[in-house]
Formats: C-alpha cells, sequence, structure tokens
RNA sequence: CGGGCAGUAGCCUAGGUGGUUUUGGCAGUCGGCUUAUAUCCGACCUAUCGCGGGUUCAACUCCCGCCUGCCCAACCA
C-alpha cells in the first residue's frame, strides 16, 4: 500500500533516465499495477514529462499567453494517459465517493458550467492528493423534452399528431442522434479547463442497460405501493388531444386578449336563516357543471348582505324586492352597490357551510387516484389561501377536474371530482339544456342561460382578458385532469426530511431553507409524460379490468410476452408491441403509453450508472454508495439534488438492497448563478454570453478557474467580468510566474543550487525558519480549508502566502543574498527555504490551478511524475514557530508606518536616517521588538541606521486617550451609557494611564458612582504637537529625518548603485558577470561621497574594477543621472 | 397564492451574540520601492449600509411592513 511521503524532505531522484511510468510509481510508492502498459500503447514514446530540467525557466508565454503552456500540458497528460494511470494506481486506495450529475449534451457548454465543473474537479483532485481513490465517472443526459422540440423544429414539424404522422420510430432515431450534437464540446472544453473525467466509459441514459436499471426501480416502487395512477391537471388542447408544457405555455401568442363571458352565480345556502345564497364569480361557465366546492379566504372577512334585486327598466329601484348573500366585505362595495350588512365574519366561519348544486345533471365522477374520495364533502365551502380579493366576489368556484388549485383543495379535502367535460374538449353528458358533445367555448351561453331561468345567475357581463390557446391551432386550451402515475413521495416526506438534515449542504441555508421547505411542501411525484423520447414506463395495464403489472427486466419482459422481437429496443414504439392475457379477466395487459419524466432519469444515476442491481453492477453501485460529494448549481435544487434524495430514501429501505441508512449525498456544493458583468442575466437574445472558449483562450483555464473559486462567495450569483481575470493573472499567477523566475534563475546560476545539499532549517537565519514556519502554517491552513470545501478560503490563502509573503517580503529582503559573493551556507539556506515554500505551493495549489501548478512541479522536481500524482505535504509542527510570526507581522507593522513617515518627511528610501523611535503600549509586542531578529528587520527594510529609542509608551510623546467600550459597558451601566461616554471622553491623561497600568477608577456620572475598569475603555493615543508620529493605536513610531554630511553621502551612493544596476539592465549584462565600472561625479562633495563609499559601489555592483573620477574608455556603456542641487554623475560600465 | 436569496461608496465586496469613525479590493489622482518589467507600499478619493416604522442607552445588524432585483415553483376564479 501506498504511505504518505514524509513532506519537506528531498526526494532521492533517479540520476539515470527513468522509465516512463517511474514518474508515477515512484511517489506513490504504490505496487501499481502496468496499467496501460501494453493495452494502451502508453510510453511508446518518453513522455515530456521526464524531459524537463530542474529549474527550467517557465517559457515566456506563460505570463503573457498563458493558453500555450496550458494547452501543452493537455496533449501532454492525454499523450501519456496520466489520469487513466494515477486511477489505476489509485484503484485499491480507501474511496471518496463523486457523483458526476449528467447534462445534456444538446446544448454547447456555458461559462456556468466550467465554474460547477471546476469546483467538481478541485474537490476531485484534492482528495486524490490525500490519497484517495476518486471514481469519476462521466455521464450523459439524453431523454427529455427539450431534445424532441429541438427534433421538431429540425424536421419542420410541430405537435404529437405530426410526430405520430412522421413515425415515432423515426422520430426517436433522431432524438437519439441529436443529442450528441455537442458531445465534442463538452468533451474538449472540460478536458481543456483541466475537468479530469472518464469519458472513455460514461453512462448513457437511454442505454438499454441504464433503462433497465430504471425499470428495476420502478418495479420496485410499483411492487411497494410506491407508484400508483392519478390524475394531473394541465393545460390541455381537447383537438390536438395533449397536454401542454409550461414551456409551450410561454410560447409568445399563447396568451392573447379574448372577450369572455363573466358570471356571477347563486349558490343556495342549505338551510339559510335568509334564503341566503354564496355568491361566486368565473369567467369559464363551462366549468360549473363540474363544480364540487367553494373556497374562501380563511382570514378575510365576509359579509352577509341584503341587496335589492334588479328591477325592471322604469320601475321603482327596490320594488322587487331584496335577497340576501354572502360575499367577501372587500368586494362588496363593487359587485354589489348599495347594500345592508346583516353579518360579518371571517372566511374560516364559512367553512362547513353546504349549497344547493347548481345542476342537477348526473355529471360522472373520475377517480383522482391519489385519494378516495369522500362523497360527504361534496357542495360544500372550504378555506384557501390562494383566494384573493383583487377580483370576483372572494369565493372561488372549485371545479378540480380544471384547475390546479382547485385540484389541491379537493386533494386536502379528499373530494370527489366531476368531469363535464372530457378529453376532447366536449361535454359528456348533457347538462342544463346544453347537448353531449357541444365543445367547452361553445356550452358558455346555453348553461348561463339555463341559469337565468333559474334565477341562479346574479349577473352576467362580458369582459376581456387573457386566455391561453393551443400555439399549434389557435384552439382555446382548457385545465384539464389528465391520466398520470405518481410515485408517493409524500409517504417517505419525514424520512426524506430526516436524511436532509444530515446532508452538509453548503451553503448551509439552501438545505434548511430550499430544499428543506420544499421537503416540508412535499407532495407525490407525477413522474409520467405523455411524450415519445424518454424511459418508457415499465408499466403494464389491463384493458379489461385495470389490473396493473411491473415489470422490472428484460427478461421478465421477454418471459410475460413469450419471446421479444430481433429489433426490440427499450423504446418507443417498440416498447409498446408486448402484450399478454390478464391473470385476472383474460383481457389484454398493454404498456401504459407515457414516458418517464427523464428527472427521474438522472436521480437513478447512483444504481443505473452500474447496471445496478444486475451482474457486477450490484457491488460496483454499492462500493460507490453514497455519494461523499456531488455539486451542481442552484437550479438543481429541486432537480437533481431532490431526485437523488428521494429515490435514494426509498432504495435504502429495500430489504436486499444492501445500501446503507443515511443520507445519499454527504456533502452537496452548491453554486450560484453566473451573470454579465453588470449583473444581468446571459441570455442569447441579449448577446450577453460569454463563450467560455474564448475567456480560457484569452485568459487560460487557471485564470479563470481561480477567477471563478476565489471571487465573491460560491453559492451567490457571481457577476463574470473579465477585468477580474485580468487582475487574477497579475497579481497571483504573475507575482508566482515571477517568484519562480527569480528562484530559478539563481539556482541555476554557477555552481548551481542542490536541493540534496543538506541545510538543517535550525542553522538557518531567523528570516528563513520564519518563511519556513509560514510555509508550514499554510500547509496546514489550506488542508483545513480544502477538506472544508471553502474553496475561496484555499485561494485566499496562497495568494497571501505567494503574494505578500513569498515574494514582497521573502525575496525582497532576501535578494542579494541569492546573488552575492560565494555559494556559502547561508546562500544555500536561502534557496532551500524558498524551494520548499514554492514546492509546497504547487502541491496545494494543484486542485485549484492544475497548470500551473503542474508547470512549476515538473521543473521544480523532474522525474517525480505529475504533480496530481504527488500527496498533498504533511504540515510539521516542530517548524512552526508562532511568535517568530507574531514578530514578523509586527515588523511589517512597523515597516509600514516608518515608510508612511519617510514618505511625509520626503526621505526616499535611499537616504539613509540616523533613527527611529517607537513607544509600545504592550509589553509583548516590546519583548519583541527587542529581539535583534525584529529590529535588524526594521533597521534593514527601512534603511535606518538605529533605534534611537524603544521604549514603553508613557504618554510622553502622545496623548492617551480612552474611549468607552460600548459592548462592555453598556451591559454595565445601560441608560447612563451616554453620559458615562462623555465623562470617559474627556478623562485626563493620567487616569488613563491609570487604567492602563491595571488599576482602576471612579467616576462621578450624574449623581451616580461608576467603577471603571481597565476593560471598559479602548486606550488609543492621539498625536499631538508638532512631532510627526504614525501610530496604530498600540505603538507610536517616529522618525529623526535630519541629515548629515555622512547620510548624504551615503544615500548618494546608493542611489548611485541603483544607476549604475539600471544601467547594467539596459546595457543586456546578465546577473551573474563582472564589470569594469567608471564613476564620474561633478561636484567636489559627491565626488567625495563616492570615493567614501567605493567598496559599496563595487560590492553591489559586481565591480571588479572601480576607476573615480576619470572618463570611461568610449567603448563602454555611459550614462549620466542627475542628483539635484548635488550635481550629477557619469557612469560607464563594461563586462569584464 | 407560494418558497428561497439578495439590496453596503462610481463599481465589486466583507462584516454579526446590537456598541460609537465598520472591511478589503477595483477604477481615478499623486508619490515611493524593485539588477524580479509581476507585484508591493504610502497618501488622497468614497456610504444618511434599499425605504418606512418599532424595540433599545445604542440598529447596517433584531422585529414588523413595504419596495426593487434574481432563482425556484406556479400561471389560477
Amino acid at each position: 500500500m501506498w504511505r504518505p511521503r514524509p513532506a519537506q524532505k528531498p526526494r532521492s531522484r533517479a540520476k539515470t533516465a527513468a522509465p516512463h511510468w517511474s514518474w508515477l510509481t515512484a511517489s506513490l510508492r504504490t505496487s501499481a499495477p502496468k496499467v496501460g502498459r501494453t493495452a494502451h500503447g502508453v510510453g511508446r514514446t518518453v513522455g515530456l514529462m521526464a524531459a524537463y530540467e530542474r529549474f527550467a525557466p517557465l517559457p515566456d508565454s506563460a505570463a503573457v499567453r498563458p493558453a500555450a503552456l496550458e494547452e501543452q500540458l493537455v496533449a501532454q497528460w492525454r499523450e501519456e494517459r496520466v489520469f487513466e494511470a494515477l486511477q489505476a494506481a489509485r484503484k485499491d486506495a480507501p474511496r471518496f465517493v463523486f457523483w458526476e450529475g449528467p447534462p445534456t449534451a444538446n446544448g454547447k457548454p456555458g461559462i456556468h458550467h466550467v465554474f460547477a465543473r471546476t469546483i467538481k474537479d478541485a474537490v476531485c483532485r484534492f482528495r486524490t492528493m490525500e490519497g484517495k481513490y476518486v471514481v469519476r465517472k462521466a455521464g450523459w443526459d439524453t431523454h427529455g423534452l427539450p431534445v424532441e422540440l429541438g427534433v421538431e423544429k429540425e424536421l419542420g414539424i410541430s405537435g404529437k399528431p405530426q410526430i405520430e404522422a412522421y413515425g415515432v420510430a423515426q422520430f426517436n432515431a433522431r432524438c437519439r442522434e441529436s443529442v450528441w450534437r455537442y458531445k465534442q464540446d463538452w468533451e474538449q472544453l472540460s478536458e481543456r479547463i483541466g475537468y479530469w473525467l472518464d469519458y472513455a466509459d460514461p453512462y448513457v441514459t437511454y442505454d438499454d442497460a441504464y433503462v433497465e436499471s430504471v425499470w428495476n426501480l420502478l418495479a420496485r416502487f410499483h411492487k411497494a405501493g410506491m407508484a400508483y395512477r392519478g390524475k394531473r391537471v394541465l393545460p390541455y388542447c381537447g383537438r390536438c388531444g395533449t397536454g401542454l408544457s409550461s414551456h409551450e405555455l410561454g410560447q409568445p401568442g399563447v396568451y392573447r386578449d379574448v372577450l369572455d363571458p363573466s358570471v356571477h352565480v347563486r349558490f343556495q345556502v342549505v338551510g339559510g336563516a335568509h334564503g341566503e345564497s354564496l355568491l361566486a364569480w368565473t369567467t369559464t361557465p363551462w366549468t360549473l357543471p363540474s363544480n364540487i366546492a367553494l373556497a374562501v379566504h380563511p382570514d378575510q372577512p365576509y359579509v352577509l348582505a341584503r341587496v335589492a334585486l334588479p328591477v325592471a327598466k322604469g320601475a321603482e329601484k327596490g320594488s322587487a324586492g331584496s335577497e340576501v348573500v354572502w360575499i367577501a366585505q372587500a368586494r362588496a362595495q363593487a359587485v354589489l352597490g348599495e347594500h345592508e350588512v346583516l353579518d360579518v365574519k371571517p372566511g374560516k366561519a364559512l367553512a362547513g357551510l353546504r349549497y344547493q348544486p347548481l345542476f342537477s345533471a348526473d355529471v360522472p365522477f373520475v377517480e383522482p387516484g391519489a385519494w378516495t374520495p369522500d362523497p360527504q364533502g361534496l357542495h360544500a365551502v372550504y378555506t384557501a389561501e390562494y383566494v384573493t380579493m383583487e377580483d370576483g366576489t372572494g369565493i372561488v368556484h372549485q371545479a378540480a377536474a380544471y384547475g390546479v388549485d382547485d385540484w389541491e383543495v379537493a386533494r386536502k379535502h379528499r373530494l370527489p371530482i366531476k368531469q363535464a367535460v372530457g378529453a376532447e374538449g366536449r361535454l359528456v353528458c348533457a347538462v342544463g339544456g346544453v347537448a353531449q358533445g357541444t365543445f367547452f367555448k361553445e356550452a358558455d351561453e346555453g348553461l348561463t342561460e339555463d341559469l337565468k331561468r333559474r334565477g341562479l345567475l346574479f349577473r352576467k357581463a362580458k369582459d376581456p382578458h387573457s386566455y391561453p390557446h393551443c400555439w399549434r391551432c389557435d384552439t382555446p386550451l382548457f385545465y384539464y385532469a389528465v391520466p398520470a402515475w405518481y410515485l408517493r413521495t409524500s409517504a417517505m416526506k419525514e424520512r426524506m426530511i430526516e436524511l436532509n438534515k444530515q446532508v452538509r449542504w453548503i451553503p448551509p441555508e439552501i438545505g434548511s431553507g430550499r430544499f428543506g421547505e420544499w421537503l416540508e411542501n412535499n407532495i407525490d411525484w407525477n413522474i409520467s409524460r405523455d411524450r415519445y423520447w424518454g424511459t418508457p414506463l415499465p408499466f403494464w395495464v389491463c384493458d379489461g379490468c385495470g389490473a396493473e403489472e411491473a415489470i422490472g427486466s428484460r427478461a421478465e419482459l421477454e418471459a410475460k410476452a413469450g419471446g421479444l422481437s430481433s429489433t426490440f429496443d427499450f423504446h418507443k414504439p417498440s416498447i409498446d408491441e408486448p402484450h399478454w392475457p390478464c391473470a385476472q379477466c383474460g383481457h389484454t395487459m398493454r404498456r401504459t403509453k407515457s414516458v418517464l419524466d427523464c428527472w427521474f432519469d438522472s436521480g437513478a444515476m447512483p444504481y443505473a450508472q452500474w447496471h445496478w442491481p444486475f451482474g457486477a453492477g450490484r457491488a460496483q453501485a454499492e462500493a460507490q454508495f453514497p455519494a461523499d460529494f456531488i455539486a451542481e448549481g442552484l437550479d438543481q435544487t429541486r432537480g437533481w439534488f431532490y431526485t437523488l434524495h428521494a429515490i435514494g430514501t426509498f432504495v435504502q429501505s429495500l430489504p436486499d438492497a444492501n445500501f446503507p441508512q443515511g443520507p445519499v449525498y454527504k456533502t452537496c456544493v452548491v453554486n450560484g448563478l453566473i451573470l454579465d458583468k453588470d449583473g444581468v442575466k446571459m441570455s442569447k437574445r441579449l448577446g450577453n454570453i460569454v463563450d467560455p472558449w474564448a475567456a480560457v483562450g484569452e485568459h487560460g483555464a487557471d485564470a479563470v478557474r481561480w477567477y471563478l473559486l476565489s471571487s465573491g462567495a460560491t453559492h451567490l450569483p457571481k457577476r463574470f467580468d473579465p477585468a477580474g481575470i485580468l487582475e487574477v493573472r497579475r497579481k497571483f499567477f504573475g507575482t508566482l510566474i515571477n517568484s519562480w523566475k527569480f528562484f530559478a534563475d539563481y539556482a541555476r546560476l554557477g555552481q548551481g543550487f542542490d536541493p540534496a545539499r543538506s541545510s538543517p532549517v535550525a542553522a538557518r537565519p531567523e528570516i528563513d525558519r520564519w518563511l519556513v514556519s509560514r510555509t508550514q502554517s499554510t500547509i496546514v491552513d489550506v488542508r483545513a480549508k480544502l477538506a472544508d470545501y471553502d474553496l475561496a478560503g484555499a485561494c485566499r490563502a496562497l495568494e497571501q502566502f505567494v503574494v505578500d509573503e513569498i515574494s514582497n517580503w521573502y525575496i525582497r529582503r532576501n535578494r542579494t543574498r541569492f546573488w552575492k559573493g560565494e555559494w556559502t551556507a547561508d546562500r544555500d539556506a536561502c534557496f532551500h527555504t524558498l524551494h520548499a515554500a514554492l514546492e509546497a505551493v504547487a502541491l496545494l495549489m494543484a486542485p485549484l490551478a492544475p497548470f500551473m501548478a503542474e508547470s512549476i512541479w515538473l521543473r521544480l522536481t523532474p522525474n517525480t511524475g505529475s504533480v496530481h500524482a504527488q500527496l498533498l505535504p504533511q504540515a510539521q509542527p516542530a517548524l512552526i514557530d508562532r511568535a517568530l510570526e507574531d514578530s514578523m507581522q509586527l515588523v511589517v507593522r512597523l515597516v509600514e508606518m516608518g515608510r508612511a513617515l519617510r514618505e511625509r518627511a520626503k526621505r526616499g528610501i535611499r537616504q539613509p536616517l540616523r533613527a527611529v523611535h517607537v513607544r509600545a503600549s504592550d509589553e509583548s509586542a516590546l519583548a519583541l521588538l527587542r529581539t535583534g531578529f525584529a529590529s535588524e528587520q526594521i533597521l534593514a527594510e527601512l534603511n535606518i541606521k538605529a533605534f534611537g529609542s524603544l521604549a514603553t509608551d508613557d504618554g510622553g510623546v502622545c496623548r492617551l486617550k480612552a474611549k468607552a467600550n460600548f459592548r462592555v459597558l453598556g451591559k454595565k451601566v445601560g441608560g447612563l451609557m451616554k453620559a458615562v461616554a462623555a465623562a470617559i471622553d474627556t478623562l485626563a491623561p493620567e487616569s488613563v494611564a491609570q487604567l492602563r497600568a491595571g488599576h482602576t477608577l471612579s467616576l462621578q456620572v450624574e449623581g451616580q458612582r461608576v467603577e471603571l475598569a481597565p476593560e471598559d475603555v479602548d486606550i488609543k493615543v492621539e498625536t499631538s504637537g508638532d512631532l510627526d508620529v504614525e501610530t496604530d493605536g498600540r505603538l507610536v513610531v517616529w522618525i529623526d529625518a535630519q541629515l548629515d554630511e555622512e547620510l548624504l553621502a551615503e544615500g548618494w551612493a546608493r542611489e548611485v548603485v541603483s544607476r549604475i544596476n539600471a544601467l547594467r539592465k539596459d546595457a543586456g549584462l546578465e546577473v551573474e558577470d563582472r564589470i569594469a565600472l567608471y564613476v564620474q561625479a561633478s561636484g567636489e562633495r559627491l565626488a567625495a561621497a563616492m570615493s567614501k563609499h567605493a567598496e559599496l559601489l563595487r560590492s553591489e555592483t559586481m565591480a571588479t574594477q572601480l576607476v573615480l573620477g576619470s572618463p570611461a574608455p568610449s567603448t563602454f556603456a555611459q550614462a549620466t543621472h542627475d542628483l539635484g542641487a548635488e550635481g550629477s554623475v557619469t557612469l560607464a560600465l563594461q563586462k569584464t
């Protein structure tokens, strides 16, 4: 078995050319099988992986056009089959289970897919680098309406009748083909962004094996009594004989303004004291024969009103008498006009009131399926939250067969369903004098007339309103309860809620909020779709007695049907052929025509991707269950996340399935939408779609990945701004590339740096031990953040380490150590230190920015193979020195203050100054500053000769000032807070000093005594007087900016050194080149300064000869520099 | 009718058991460092923290209502 390699120790390197797998096996120390060596023809050529030279420079394109470098690595990884080999090597390691959510390949991948894939890749790479085996099986979602619509469009046909005419077999063949349209795009983009996935062996939801697994699941649902036939209310076209999807309803021109009847109807209350009726309003009188109930809002007030009956023209008002009606208070004025209120009650008080049905006709009932109807509930008042007061009467007529909300009310109260209008949109029985067979729209008038005749019509009008029409044939649509198959998920609601609590949602609010709420309101899952291209439902129903059989495998079907044709496949129309006699009644068992909701397909992937429970698939699925980690976009909450959860919850209850109890996925990372840079949703119409290829081509995949991961919170909508990617490139990658360049250039110099030479950490200078410590701390930090799925945090920690600590502090502070003088132990030490830091960076960033990490790794430690096959370093706690890290933080803070002071004193950093003074309020800071290390760093960095003073702050320089600590004091003094704060504001510095020394203080505030403890106040220092000080509240710093001849001379010398080195560079000299140097100063004082600091000029510029005061030969590179009032200096140099 | 999330400077962004002048960045201006043409540092610039109420000594933070945007679910008398 492999085991972690010891971190931070030089790896042994094979001096001889390594066999081409050694790069993988060496680092893993595993008995890796010889995967691919023969079968895949790997290694016919020696991989480029082995061809890198140690400390080789990165190509210039790395910064300018990162795509070039990345594309080369993509090719190398592919050619050397790095991913496959890695997977093979990890085969026996403990698993980290990841499930890939299947995309549809009939659309192009967008930038949001890059985001989700980056998250998935980063986590999988990280776990792999922890030594786990992460199966990364690709998958394709291939069924569904969008596929069908695409093909319809392509064929120039539309609607089910036309599909039937075209031929279902051919139609489905086209669908099967069309889902691969963008397969290449997906695979290539995934590879390009470094998303490692096994595309050789993907799961495909239309595959026979996949479908068979899905069947098996459905048959188990059925067997458990969890699948049933019911009704589903959806917009329906009577002429096309089909329901419309919400998508189709969204087509332009579907909703059209039409003039419809608008009728108010009286429902006569049974046993009402005033002979009162309930007043309801509808724009669809044809639904009235199917009325089953009335709905009122539970909390709105309703009035019992007396209103005059309408009179004939010319007759006196009220002469026809009056009537009494119930109506919502909010609607009474608008509907009734003048009226007298007899009673007011909230809606819920009306619940249970019974009324006379409007029509006596025998309207047929239909079986709702989901519940057993209770006839007692018919023709009564119920409450429903959805009732509004915006129009109508606040009393809503309920025809459950023709309205979704109505259906819900009926379901809740187990009401029977009446259905007067059938599937063709025609009356199925004569009612109210209207003939059977009348088209529903044409029944309105007759029905209204009938009601009027019988005195049940209160008012009739025509109202223009928006009504949906079939987008194909223009027929008015109606909502209609169509037969549908359901899964009884509501029966598993409690279990699903319980299991959901064990899922680690990132962010957590998705789990408790959006997903949790959804589960709380769980209703049965409608799984049938009356379409063609989908997994056919494996349910056979007897056309005689209605007996049902669910088929769970191909073999079972074959047995039932007595053989299958040779061209049989698991799709329509072939699947609709097998039939057999019903065991109960002898009639024929025929398959339900519907296909499956394709969300079930994707939710079944944990099982179906392995062909569970058939053959070897059973064990494979069990080994990959449950998922440790999944990640998709927020839009999957009610999609994939739900279907996985629902199916998984059911599957766990199966006695013969060996799936552990618990959540189906343990961690679910949810990413938000990606918007354009102005926060507008990307859409083709607006043309603001970001082409992932363009972004990756311009900035490189690493920069895009890093940008997506590190900017903002993962789950929030993210604005995709190319300027942000550019910034990532410049700041992080640019700095890293430069750090590498710095290291590599000097490491190759002269005899060169050899990591194999030992350099005990304890013997290195403090600044080295500081970086070593920071390296170890960063390992701890980044590993913890990655393990915690805090990818953004990991990015930020690495950014800080690379940019602030490695580049702008360690390298900058130690620049000269890397090139000056001979190779000494000290020089070795700084190389070792930087080497280890870069090594850690390469490893830690590998999951996040796989290309840059690889590029550096292969040059840093050649012959150890891909960075992605390494194990992450283990931090060595012994090398972490907290005190040293704290001390350095203090140094940095002081340096920053010092620089600010220099700035204000107009003293450039090259001008040495005499002294810096520090007052510290706390002793620990003072102690840290007194260490030689800290003061040495500060003085060197600030170019100041000495500490003028370094002492406890006694308030002598700055005024001590106390401010109330509201948080603490507020609890103590409450209402006196304001006065106490004011009193503290005016405290004398001596009193503040008392407090700081730890003494308490007694105050008189508004006649009350208040004891002040040190923790009740924040003590700050206020600058005062003419001394320019800098303070952060704890430290007070000022500098002595006075110059004398000596300091000036050194300042000029340093200025000149800088100019000489700039000239060296301009002249194209290499850093290791030695020079002959001429320096000629224009004035007396300058010349004196130059000769005084001749040694400085020589050593800092690698000059072997220095001539002062004479003109240089004309072959020398020359430059003259003005040093202000003092004159100018002419420089000349030449390589020796 | 619903469920969820969010509204903080010209722009983006952080903040939480309420505590006074809240964070970081971008853009802009000026200056500094660098034998690493990447960065970095300093100064300036800048918010009645969506609106209205309430609770409190104290509200960006908690409560109520509203407005706006987005996502999901819907599309109904």
